[in-house]
DNA sequence: TTGTAATTTCAAAAATTCCTGAAACTCCAG
DNA sequence: CTGGAGTTTCAGGAATTTTTGAAATTACAA
């Protein structure tokens, strides 16, 4: 490994979480490296700065570009493949949340949307359901609210991230206002606090 | 393994996920199991059920206790351990959102504090605290409006999920309202999209 | 105490994942 | 075409993780 120590340091730090994620430790530091530059990195660069071997780190890169983390360049009179991350964080942050999604919770939605629909044939076996309908209700909710959030500017974002807890004051401040429109749905709509609800 | 045809797919599912969460492949279907069960489980219940060596599912629930995911209860007359997860979903919610922040995102945060501290020693390095100090602050940001959501009740948590973007309707609203006070800070205050930043 | 049921630890086998060098492939300039 | 720079693939060795059975430990009843 050949880094200036500031950022050798966070390279194999991110190498160690990398292994706590979903990706390893080479895949890890690679990112670490390309994060770090000044500029665009090209493979035989990027293997001189962690030590890994050239197919190992073509590998790795491979791997972030299945995850759309890393942006592909070009030199003129230089055929070699140049790779950077998006200068901009938020951007890094929104991929990141959109792939860990595609990969940790759709497939389980749709397996629970398929194991839904089938009969319950015993008696465990809807209880079985039971409780996988709640699962699903509150993944259904936190993925549309991630939706709507996703779709936001980067600004209004952090705006709203940076009011915190104090949203619920402006809510608040709103109910006064409209009190009557909101007030007028159940209380109960959304938290749905009974554990058992068959409806089968 | 010995299970209830729907139980079975969910639980196979949940294990093959667990492998990519940070758990593996045993203790993802140890949960799987004890999330579906009607009631609590011992260990040779589960054993049976998940088709696990006894030992393997007893190194499963240490490491699902260390995550404190599963709760444990006795029956009187009967010395055995039994284990259940929370009949609350949301609370399960909470304590993997904790846990996996705790694991995942802690470490990298007080690393980049400690690598911040230092003075940087050569240009590159300068480069590279200037981005990671972009990288803490966005961390911070995320983390602490976490902190805030994580105080909340539950039902009021819910109430701002479902609400989703139109929560920005109402901020649009404020700003009406407000316009002057919150124009006055800097416009690219939170959102920093320059990506050189020299300050060292 | 002693005996026994329940649980945990541990070393090593089994399985999986990671990493590498060599070979194969791609693409372009001459 | 041919040569060669750049890249990818791939088989197998290295390293790590998972899983197990046997032994050790714990906790309690008699």
């Amino acid at each position: 490994m050949n880094l200036p120590p500031l950022s050798q340091a966070f390279v194999l730090h991110f190498g160690e979480m990398g292994s706590r994620w979903g990706i390893n430790r080479t895949v890890g530091q690679i990112y670490a490296v390309l994060f770090l530059a000044e500029r665009a990195l090209n493979a035989d660069e990027i293997c001189e700065r962690t030590g890994f071997s050239r197919s190992n780190v073509s590998m790795g890169l491979k791997e972030l570009q299945s995850w759309n983390l890393v942006r592909l360049q070009h030199r003129p009179g230089d055929r070699r493949d140049y790779f950077a991350t998006p200068d901009d964080l938020w951007a890094i942050v929104r991929t990141l949340v959109a792939e860990r999604k595609k990969r940790e919770v759709d497939p389980t939605l749709s397996v629970l949307r398929e194991l839904l629909m089938q009969p319950a044939a015993t008696e465990a076996d809807a209880h079985a359901q039971a409780r996988m309908r709640e699962m699903h209700e509150l993944i259904e909710l936190l993925t549309s609210w991630y939706a709507e959030m996703e779709r936001m500017e980067t600004d209004r974002l952090v705006q709203l991230l940076s009011l915190g807890a104090r949203v619920g004051q402006v809510l608040e401040f709103k109910d006064r206002l409209f009190g009557a429109v909101t007030r007028k749905r159940e209380p109960d709509d959304g938290a749905r606090p009974r554990p058992t609800d068959e409806e089968a």
